[in-house]
DNA sequence: ACTGCCTGCCC
DNA sequence: ATTCTGC
DNA sequence: GCAGAATGGGCAGGCAGT
C-alpha cells in the first residue's frame, strides 16, 4: 500500500469536522488495507509505532524534526522556525518548505523517485526509534531527513506530524473504534465489543487484527491477561460536596485521593508488571515496591493503587514532586532509601484467573480487602461510605489534613463494575484549588507571551504571567498560563497587548524563560491553580525558601476576567505567594 | 567532567 | 493535569 | 456529554558541545 494513501485520507480527516463523515473516511482506508498492513495503519492513525506498554520511543521532537525539514528542504533552521511562527504546525512548515523547493526544481531533473509505501514509512520510524548512542541524535535526523526528501509535500506532513506527537486529525481511539467495528464487525453494534476489548487489552492493533481476520466473535473472546495493562478508569471533577452526592444518589464510597503516581499492577505465578495509568511499563523504577506486593498478594491478580512518596525520616506522606525522583531508569539501594514510597490499593480487576470487572464497586474493595495483606509499604486506600454532604465535608477535610490531594467520591450499588478506559460521574474528584488568606484566586501581570500552535496559530498560545515584588518594584515570574483562555478571549488580546508590545525583556521583569514576544507590564488577569511548588524556572520568591528555586502554580487556568480595574503593582505580590505557600503545610 | 538542550512522561 | 469547542 | 485538541509544572536521562 503507497503511503500516499494513507496521507491522502489524513488529509480528509484533517478538512472533515463531522464525526459521522470522518468515520466514513476511515472505515474506506481500513477497508483498502490488508491484514499484514492494519497493525501499522492502525498505530500510524493512533501517531504511534508501537502500544504504550511496548516502550519504544521515538526520542525525536519538535526540534530534531525542525532540523530534518530544514536539511530535507534545503533551507535554514531560521526559516523553519519562522514558517512555524505563522503556521503554528511542523508538519504544515515541512509541507509548505518542500512545495517551495520542488517547485522551483521542477524544470531540472524530474528523477520522481518511487512511492513510498506504508512499510517504508513505519520500517523508518522504527530505525529512528532504535538509534541511540553517540551520533544517534544527528543519525535520526538524516533517517527522517532521507524519509522526507522522499515523501511528496503532503505525506510529509504526516510524517512530521507523527515524529512529533501532534497528528491533528480529530481521531481518537474513540474514532478508530466506531471505524473498525464498522470496516471489520458488521456494524455499530460491534463497537462496544471492540471497545471492551481494547479496553481490556490495550492493544488496537491487536484489535484490529483479530476483528479483521476473526470477526466480531473473536473480538468478543478477548479477556484480561496477566501482563497487558487495563485502560485504567477515569473520574470527572464537581467541586462541591452537593454536587456530588446528587451526582451519586445520595450516598457514595469516597477514598482519599493520594497525591502520587496511580498504578496497575499485575501480579502471577513468575511474573510481577507495574504499568503507569497510560500504560508504560514501570516496573523498574519500584523494585521495592514489587516485592512487597508479592507478599501482601499471594495470589495472582490485578490491582490498582497509588504510590506516594514518603519522608525517609518522619514516614509522612510527600508531595507528588518528591515521588518524580523515582522516576528514573536505575533504582539502587541509594534511590530506594532515599525516596521510599507506599502503595495505596484501591481496585481490583482480576483475581485467581478470574476477570472481576462487572463486580460491583463494594465487592470488587470487599475482595481487595480479603485478598490483601497490608504492610508497612502496602495498605489501602482510606475510605467510608458517606451518605450527607455534612459527612462528606469532614471527610474531605481529614483527607486534606492527612496529606492527601482531596477525595475521589465513587457509586456504589448495582452496574457500579470498572468502566475500563472511561471517563465518567461513576467516579468524582473532589479536591480543592488554591486559596490564600486574602483571594482564593491570584492576580498576575502578563510580561510575555508564545505564539500558538494548532488551532491557537496565528494569535498567542500562552502567556507567562509575572507577581509584584514589592520590595525590588520588580515583576517575577510565577507561571505561566494558556488553560481557560477561549477563541475569543485569544482573538482580542493581541490587539489589547499591542500597545506595550516591546523588544526585550522589560527592566523591570525578572525571568529566567525566554518567550517569543515580551510585554511592559499592564495587564492583568485572574488565575486560580491547585497549589504552590518550588521552580528552577520560575522567578517568584527565587532564593528565598530554597536556593536557586522559586514558586510556580501547579495546573494554572485563566478564569476568564482581566482586571482591568488593577495596576500592575496591585498584582498579587511576592509576599503574598511566599505566604501562600507556607499555608499549604499549616494543615498537614 | 560539566552543562545545556531535548524528549518522554508523570501529574 | 484543566479547559474549550464542534458535533 | 463525548471526543479531541489546546494549554500548564517539573523530574530524569541521553546526547552534544565545551
Amino acid at each position: 500500500m503507497d503511503f500516499e494513501t494513507v496521507a491522502r485520507a489524513f488529509a480528509e480527516l484533517e478538512e472533515t469536522s463531522s464525526r459521522k463523515a470522518m468515520t466514513e473516511t476511515l472505515l474506506r482506508l481500513l477497508q483498502h488495507t490488508s491484514v499484514e498492513l492494519l497493525p501499522p495503519v492502525v498505530l500510524l492513525l493512533q501517531g504511534k509505532i508501537a502500544p504504550n506498554y511496548e516502550g519504544i520511543e521515538l526520542n525525536m521532537g519538535a526540534q530534531l524534526a525542525a532540523r530534518a525539514i530544514a536539511d530535507a528542504a534545503a533551507a535554514p533552521v531560521p526559516m523553519v522556525e519562522e514558517r512555524l511562527q505563522k503556521l503554528g504546525d511542523l508538519g504544515l512548515v515541512a509541507r509548505d518548505l518542500l512545495e517551495t523547493q520542488r517547485a522551483s526544481e521542477a524544470g531540472g531533473g524530474t528523477s520522481s523517485s518511487p512511492r513510498l509505501r506504508v512499510d517504508d514509512v513505519f520500517a523508518a520510524l522504527i530505525e529512528i526509534a532504535e538509534a541511540t548512542g553517540r551520533g544517534s541524535v544527528q543519525w535520526k535526523v538524516d533517517l527522517l531527513a532521507d524519509l522526507l526528501r522522499r515523501a511528496t509535500a503532503l505525506e510529509a506532513t504526516f510524517i512530521v506530524r507523527t515524529v512529533t506527537g501532534n497528528l491533528r486529525l480529530g481521531v481518537g481511539d474513540a474514532t478508530l473504534l466506531e471505524a473498525l467495528a464498522l470496516a471489520f464487525g458488521g456494524g455499530p453494534e460491534a463497537r462496544p465489543v471492540l471497545e471492551r476489548a481494547y479496553n481490556l487489552t490495550s492493544d488496537l492493533p491487536g484489535v484490529a487484527v483479530r476483528v479483521a481476520s476473526g470477526g466480531i466473535a473473536a473480538a468478543a473472546a478477548v479477556e484480561i491477561t496477566l501482563g497487558k495493562p487495563v485502560r485504567p478508569m477515569l473520574a470527572e471533577r464537581l467541586d462541591s460536596p452537593e454536587e456530588i452526592l446528587d451526582a451519586m444518589g445520595g450516598h457514595c464510597a469516597a477514598e482519599y485521593k493520594y497525591d502520587g503516581e496511580r498504578f496497575q499492577a499485575h501480579l502471577g505465578p513468575g511474573l510481577a508488571a507495574i504499568f503507569s495509568r497510560r500504560q508504560e511499563n514501570i516496573t523498574h523504577q519500584f523494585p521495592d515496591l514489587v516485592e512487597a506486593l508479592r507478599v501482601a498478594i499471594p495470589r495472582p491478580a490485578i490491582v490498582e493503587g497509588e504510590a506516594v512518596a514518603l519522608d525517609p525520616v518522619s514516614g509522612a506522606l510527600r508531595p507528588f514532586q518528591d515521588l518524580l525522583r523515582r522516576k528514573r531508569k536505575s533504582v539502587d539501594a541509594d534511590i530506594l532509601a532515599q525516596y521510599p514510597v507506599v502503595a495505596f490499593l484501591f481496585d481490583l480487576l482480576y483475581l485467581d484467573g478470574e476477570d472481576r470487572t462487572e463486580d460491583p464497586n463494594e465487592v470488587r474493595r470487599e475482595a481487595l480487602e480479603a485478598l490483601v495483606r497490608p504492610g508497612e509499604q502496602v495498605q489501602l486506600a482510606t475510605r467510608r461510605v458517606v451518605t450527607a454532604v455534612a459527612e462528606l465535608k469532614r471527610f474531605f477535610d481529614e483527607a486534606i489534613a492527612e496529606g492527601s490531594e482531596g477525595l475521589i467520591c465513587k457509586q456504589i450499588g448495582p452496574g457500579t463494575g470498572y468502566r475500563a478506559g472511561k471517563r465518567g460521574y461513576q467516579w468524582v474528584k473532589y479536591k480543592r484549588d488554591i486559596h490564600g488568606q486574602l483571594t482564593d484566586s491570584l492576580d498576575l501581570v502578563i510580561v510575555a507571551a508564545f505564539y500558538g500552535r494548532g488551532r491557537r496559530a496565528g494569535t498567542y498560545g500562552s502567556f507567562l504571567l509575572a507577581v509584584y515584588n514589592v520590595e525590588s518594584d520588580t515583576f517575577e515570574t510565577l507561571t505561566r498560563c494558556g488553560a481557560g483562555l477561549t477563541d475569543a478571549d485569544l482573538a482580542r488580546l493581541p490587539e489589547r497587548l499591542r500597545p506595550s508590545l516591546l523588544d526585550h525583556r522589560h527592566p523591570r521583569v525578572s525571568a529566567l524563560i525566554e518567550p517569543d514576544v515580551w510585554f511592559a507590564p499592564s495587564q492583568v488577569f485572574e488565575v486560580i491553580g491547585q497549589e504552590l511548588s518550588l521552580s528552577p524556572r520560575h522567578t517568584c520568591a527565587f532564593g528565598v525558601l530554597e536556593p536557586e528555586r522559586g514558586l510556580s502554580l501547579r495546573f494554572p487556568r485563566f478564569t476568564g476576567r482581566i482586571r482591568s480595574d488593577k495596576a500592575p503593582e496591585d498584582a498579587t505580590s511576592t509576599a503574598e505567594v511566599i505566604e501562600m505557600y507556607r499555608q499549604q503545610f499549616a494543615h498537614r
